[in-house]
DNA sequence: GATGAATGAGAATTCATTCAT
DNA sequence: TATGAATGAATTCTCATTCAT
């Protein structure tokens, strides 16, 4: 087993531990056992929980943007790679149940240099909607695309919170279209 | 002073600790000082930290809803009365910014108990927007009221913690037309 | 029991177990055992285990100066107060076997600031020596008083070694004039 | 590169590390790493770290001793044995700066039969004052032997002590000529 | 022989809760 | 009622030692 095998397998576990618990909840001892290595090699590959937490979130995050630019380069359909770009990040979501909510509700009492990581992750994954949302809507007339994007993500949120808090099973096509069928008017109608 | 001032002063305190960081990084300490009382005096009022905790998000879901109720009575006009809620909802974020999201961050680490009245207090805030689209869109086609208004929930969410973020000044009036101007149309499409 | 009789409860504890098992071989939690206190109740009164070390040793050096100045206020003849010092040296050094060198051994490995304010309490200590010898030594020849007070200093300190190594039981009275014996010639040819 | 060869690199580099940092604050790879080997190679040659650090104390008394007896064997003179002892001590103790003070510092925390050891190692030190002043004070009134070697030995390791804190520079020559200067007249006195 | 990744017992420190005043 | 000193369970992180390669 190669070294970078071995972090991976700290990483899995983390997040298991970290998405079920919250950061603070999480003990570095769970996470160990969970990932199958003793305590002590949990510090081998890390200084401490907290940087654990942080090179999850961004390890994720890029794993998700990657997913999604793979997945819609050469669709020439804005519509559809919009929904493409919606269903993807919900199954994303989806796989990695609860772990960037909790990502970005532990922020604010990490020290600057770390929320600064992570505030960088979290532009990131804004920007995707924001990338969608610019091939739909070339020239809006009254709200900026930042602002519909941030709309956007937070509908899949929540609607994605919804379902689990309900214990409805997770559909991606179907909420995407549920997204899609209430967010497009809306769109269209702010092109200029 | 009565004893309900003081069990007000504490969870007044209580709300700028917990809002600020979180409830693991919350210290009882820090609490009482902010509430100008003794560390013992809470536990005078409430059993523990958790319970202060869950009584806090209790107390402002129950305002909040009184506020909206109260405020949309006898409007006539559907969408002026959608519109109202969602402005209503993003005063009240604002002012007790970060308390909610925090509040249902930290469900999951709560005693099956305590979790059973936080999410009572969940449900009865997406009722607010639930009764609103109810109103609006009285025979939804393909989606079903509670998914739409899941998604007004997360956008407005969503929206005010990009608002926060990028440090742009929370102006209420403008955000609810963003939101409306965005959502209307996908909604009265599901006009059955 | 006021607040300081419980620092000095905790200090008197910390003092036996330092000089039992040095810095590093000491358990807060055999110190709170000694002192009869619990371990948290030691960290209401220091900051840390470091700073425990640190006040403890000051504290006995100002006690040791006490109590020197003390006793040789308004002696007269020099050799009679220098026998006194060294006597009360060797009295104080008895009564708390071990601490004094336990502290100087650790200072290395302290931070910068912590080794100043030891370094500040060993200067402390050899200054006694050192006021000694001035008065009886007014200008000495080729050796500096300082240099004479180290050889005092240290021929007392490793004589006691000695004595515990031996086992032998340790009469300050006769240390005293065994120190005086050996080192009185010498220092009278110092006499310019 | 031979057994032993590699067994003094371990010991050299344990020395630098002891004597900087204590016994406890000395880290077996921070050993290893300066010694040039890997931390499992040290586990060849010592079974513990405990061992690492007696062995070299054992090591290096022999080595002064050795020296000490080479350098005055066939001197007549007994007040230049006396010095040429004092000296190579010196020159010895600035070479190992701190190393043998470490060592004796911690006996108490090492079990008993490593302090039987330990206690061997010193005793053969002050043996070699013993056996100097023995030469010089061939019958003495009413101080002992073992006595005065002891104020000897303190004299000249806190002299050296003194002069590190102060950085001046550890001239042997003229360290030894002080410590002669202040013992001579005494010693002598006790020639019965 | 030599290596260094992996282990896990052990220690310092924190903080919710209690309780004597 | 109100206080805040005292408690000790719980948690993070360290590092001597082992062992597969």
């Amino acid at each position: 087993m190669t070294t970078s095998d071995k972090r991976k397998l700290i990483l899995d576990g983390a997040e298991k531990i970290f998405a079920a618990k919250g950061f603070a909840g999480s003990k570095v001892e769970e996470i160990a056992e969970q990932a199958g290595v003793a305590k002590g090699t949990i510090y081998l590959y890390f200084p401490s929980k907290e940087e654990v937490f942080i090179s999850l979130i961004e390890e994720r995050v890029n794993e998700l943007i990657s997913l999604v630019q793979e997945r819609i380069k050469g669709l020439d359909c804005a519509i559809k790679s919009l929904r493409l770009q919606v269903k993807t990040q919900i199954e994303f979501y989806t796989e990695h149940a609860g772990l960037l909510d909790v990502a970005f509700q532990y922020a604010p009492r990490l020290s600057y240099k770390l929320q600064q990581r992570l505030n960088k992750s979290r532009l990131k994954l804004v920007q995707i909607s924001i990338d969608s949302i610019k091939e739909l809507v070339s020239n809006p007339k009254s709200i900026s695309v930042n602002t519909m994007a941030a709309m956007l993500d937070g509908a899949v949120n929540n609607l994605l919170i919804n379902y689990f808090l309900n214990d409805y099973p997770i559909e991606a096509e179907e909420i995407a279209d549920q997204i899609v069928t209430i967010f497009l008017p809306g769109l269209l109608q702010q092109q200029g």
